[in-house]
DNA sequence: TGATACTTGTTATTCAACAAGCATATATGT
DNA sequence: ACATATATGCTTGTTGAATAACAAGTATCA
């Protein structure tokens, strides 16, 4: 379809006019939205959210200088539509996986998706943190947002706590709202702590040594587990 | 035009000149930088980092709107002082517990610590979350401060899991610094979350939660420790 | 009298936000 | 079909507010 993933190089209008591409107005649209996005979320992975300016979305998407402020209006409404743009690029993914999982293997996989992506995806992760740190602070209702996303993933994780519980895998006595907040905080915090200055975090280490006290501590049998 | 907001005490002027304080330059000093640092503390806890203004920093503090520039120099000096000043508070706490523990008891200890501090409106930590965030991207010095507070936090914990692999509390085949890194990520994680707006957490839940992982992944005989 | 702490005056810069104009697409009339 | 009109997307011009940083002044202490 249209100019699929190399957005940020070349001028739009340089290469495609010659061919003519008479593309719709929805269909302008929604690229720009869409370049607008990713590189609001480039930006702000690379300098943190102050330090990105309207301008430089604008123009880092290939576009003018203003049209990051036209489009979205204002800056926290772009924060607001980029949390919600990862988030939702996220929740895809964790549906989208390989083969549907259920109670404890599911929250194995959860940790082992989070913590087993490559680089070019930090991106993600390291904006939405960002966000996120803003966000237990702002008056504004971005923060907001961003609870209601947390609440979906602990939510996810729940359901399957709760499906680990019903079908034996793990232990009835595991509280799973905390257990759900434990596993999203320590992923979290270890990703914080990776993404630090001159970090020595060895992530395939912690991610083993996670999994494995996810196994001790919540699997009813976990000689069963360990095996993996 | 000062806002109305009275300073955390009163003003040092006010009430101390009539009773003829006659402090020493070094006392004058060490206090106005003291409450500077409270006032900034207590400001990034709110509005964070970035709504902080060397002017109400001054100015919360009691003294005027130029005095936090004038010492410290410049903003990102400032937040510097603001991460190692807090930090130290925190190491020392850690010191002075209430009696010394050891190995996995002082694991489960620094753990209890860090969430069970009710005292204040979680003003230290949430500021030192807040400056984190930041660290991560900044490009000045303030990153690498940042960093090297959290590796004597790790450092830390490390060391109690090697007593404890020695005194044979603690499994043997636990790597201490994915450990130490879980375990950090798992309190800094959960905090950011309790901080969200509208959060359902319940610390003690997930204190209790935490604390039973530990001990049923790392203890080498978890029974004897689960009867906490 | 000199040094140190603190205050007030000022400037230069940055940038979000908006307004008015240009470019491209779509609707309407003949 | 074509031309013209209107809507929509995008760009450029501009402004006003905020504030970090410094300089020059005043108060307090040695």
């Amino acid at each position: 379809m249209k100019t699929e993933a190399p957005p940020l190089p070349a001028s739009p209008d340089a290469a495609l006019r010659q061919v003519a591409p008479r593309r719709t107005q929805i269909e302008r649209r929604t690229e720009a939205e869409a370049r607008l996005l990713a590189a609001a979320r480039e930006i702000v992975a690379r300098k943190g959210w102050v330090g990105m300016t309207l301008a430089e979305v604008g123009e880092t998407a290939g576009y003018s200088r203003g049209l990051a402020a036209h489009h979205f209006g204002s800056k926290p409404s772009l924060l607001r539509a980029l949390a919600s743009h990862i988030n939702d690029n996220f929740m895809r993914e964790l549906d989208g996986g390989p083969q549907r999982r259920d109670g404890l293997d599911a929250l194995l996989g959860f940790v082992q998706t989070y913590l087993g992506r490559s680089d070019e995806r930090w991106t993600n992760t390291r904006a939405l943190l960002l966000l996120m740190a803003e966000a237990s602070t702002d008056d504004s209702e971005t923060g907001e947002h961003l609870a209601i996303y947390n609440q979906r993933v602990l939510g996810f994780l729940e359901q399957h706590f709760h499906a680990g519980i019903a079908n034996g895998d793990i232990r009835s006595d595991i509280d799973p709202a905390s257990g759900a907040t434990v596993i999203v905080g320590a992923l979290r915090g270890v990703l914080m702590q990776k993404l630090l200055k001159n970090s020595s975090v060895n992530l395939d280490a912690v991610k083993k040594e996670l999994l494995s006290m996810m196994i001790r501590s919540f699997a009813r049998k976990p000689a069963k587990w360990l095996t993996h």
